[in-house]
DNA sequence: AGTTAGCACTCAGTCAAGTAGAGTGCTAAC
DNA sequence: GTTAGCACTCTACTTGACTGAGTGCTAACT
């Protein structure tokens, strides 16, 4: 399968795709034979051209006009051919600069990794944010606030913290609420946050009595594993792709859009191609037809060697492979950095 | 000035505007006659319409093709002619529904809030979120993470809660820490935010002797200013807007969503033209070149009696003015009621 | 046997001209 | 004051011709 294209077969193969992906037209023989450097005659180009068409790895629109790649020329391209394209030292320095200047809260720095990539690959981009699965009860505190609220806050052992102003009922005073503390943390400190069940927690219940209180406490505890159970997602901005000459028709772009507005399809999405490194998925080869004219480029991240998230550029099948992966590979290793630098 | 228009140049005004909001193209007088009751023919309406021009409330493309309406048309039309557009029941429905089962956190609220207001009215909406100007501090504490971390916590008397790991410096311990803390609550407590600068602290940090433990529990006090002055600004789905067939050339999509990515820009806007109710700014009345061909309703909205935030339809000035202001009104009073309801 | 030149053929895109339709403005009649 | 009629204007659409880029095939060349 490997020994199918002889090298020369590769050569026109790789030039068509790269100047297919730099111009968005289809690409034929005469133009081939000038811009590339492949020592034959247009017309040798064209037979070598054909029989590529034969093995599937180009197709045409309509009998005349230039060849396109197909799914599996693409495949064939970023699995040996693709160039190598390192991430520009201006666009690295900006990268740098961003992450060391702007940088203040964690959700900023998955706001704004999605919108650098978005801006810099002229694509979608998408970031899933890390799911806390492992996360830890590590204490509870109740603070006063006013005559009848107190505020609760909930810490895990990563220190996430979670709080929410609960109304003291009546009859109740702080103290009732300081005692419930002592019990819970002694009780729950170091258990996993998601065996905090209702079921788990009617022990606690028992021995305690106050039901408000009770129900107070656990509020926080629920929005706590919500919260961290949620992976979010974060879209680079959806003006760059515009750029593209694909989504130059409204219509596909709405398509595009209102897709990704399904945060849960998306999610499925990324879950569903996410691989151990870098993993590229061409047209057809996402199973959803509404894919069959995009790539998805994943690619996951990791904090002290567990998987955290995904990064992910998704555009046409015309998509800058070789620019795009390098790009996420770069922001993948920033990411892991800040993220240990921020703690928070 | 307002007598300048008899009753029947209003109905015809008023009969150009609906249409041309409805159909997006110039209307023309035979149209007007066909479709509209006005009981005059259309030469009669032709005569009307040279009028209305010639004061300034209706334009002309090019000689031939019928007119629409110009900025001081649409403005004589929201001011008096405006039919009432009442919130449909379906939508009030799917709204009250969404508010009642869904909101969780106080951030949810402003972006769903958005996405609705831009779906309904399928045009850009911006929600802008309460900034905290009269913050005052509340309390502090620490709570130990683990063997050379602490969480700092700061609270608000509003409730709003911040947090932040910092690291324990050398020598310290944590009991270093819950000294620092009773001091700071016994100076602090009760003064606004803003009044704590590094200056205001000095006398503090004197007294305190730890330049590390000081500087750790000034960065939480920092972070928090920081986010009760910031202004959070939500856009809605940019994606309906593409329905709109003012936005069917990519050209002048992109050129708008990149208007939209300038926040600070966009909050300006905002605040310019924010009244003290509802607010219609049409075309050219809006400073901004940029926004020449585009239209913007706000609409302020109130806790406890004080100026909170903004919500906003912006659009093309060819926009269904009566549904975006009887929409944002009813939105308005949503929210303030949610936003009561949840406390963060 | 592989490579190339030449030629007939196919499409997409562009341009000009012609046509239909919608609309205006004006004038004269009601 | 209102309306009918008519000449005129402009846009949008269609048609046909033309061009340029490209293909596939055959025959000649190395």
């Amino acid at each position: 399968m490997a020994g199918e294209l002889d090298e020369r077969k590769q050569r026109v193969l790789r030039a068509v795709i790269d100047d297919y992906i730099q111009s968005a037209e289809p690409v034929g023989s005469r133009t081939l034979a000038r811009k590339y450097d492949l020592g034959v005659s247009p017309a040798t180009i064209r037979n070598e051209m054909a029989d590529l068409e034969m093995l599937g790895y180009l197709r045409h629109i309509h009998t005349s006009s230039g060849r396109i790649p197909s799914s599996k020329g693409y495949r064939f391209y970023v699995d040996g051919l693709i160039p190598p394209a390192p991430v520009g030292e201006e666009e690295k320095a900006r990268i740098d600069t961003w992450y060391r200047t702007r940088v203040k809260r964690i959700d900023e720095v998955f706001q704004e990794t999605a919108r650098l990539i978005a801006e810099i690959t002229k694509n979608v981009a998408i970031v899933l944010a890390p799911q806390m699965t492992q996360a830890r009860f590590h204490c509870m505190q109740f603070l006063p606030l006013d005559a009848d609220r107190v505020v609760a806050v909930l810490m895990t052992d990563a220190g996430f913290v979670e709080n929410k102003i609960v109304h003291m009922p009546a009859g109740a005073s702080f103290s009732d609420f300081q005692r419930m503390s002592g019990f819970i943390n002694e009780r729950l400190a170091g258990r996993a946050l998601s065996e905090v069940t209702r079921g788990a927690f009617r022990e606690l219940h028992e021995a305690m009595g106050d039901e408000a209180i009770f129900d107070a406490a656990f509020s926080v505890i629920e929005r706590a594993l919500d919260d961290t159970k949620e992976e979010r997602l974060y879209l680079g901005s959806t003006t760059h792709m515009l750029d593209q000459p694909e989504y130059h028709d409204v219509e596909r772009v709405k398509e595009v859009l209102l897709l990704l507005e399904e945060q849960e399809l998306v999610k499925d999405l990324l879950h569903a191609h996410m691989g151990d490194g870098l993993e590229v998925t061409i047209g057809q080869e996402n199973g959803d037809a509404h894919f069959k004219d995009s790539s998805l480029i994943t690619a996951t991240y990791h904090l002290h060697g567990e998987l955290l998230g995904t990064l992910a550029v998704m555009g046409p099948t015309r998509m800058e492979y070789a620019k795009a992966m390098s790009l996420l590979e770069y922001m993948n290793d920033n990411l892991t950095h800040v993220i240990r630098r921020l703690e928070w």
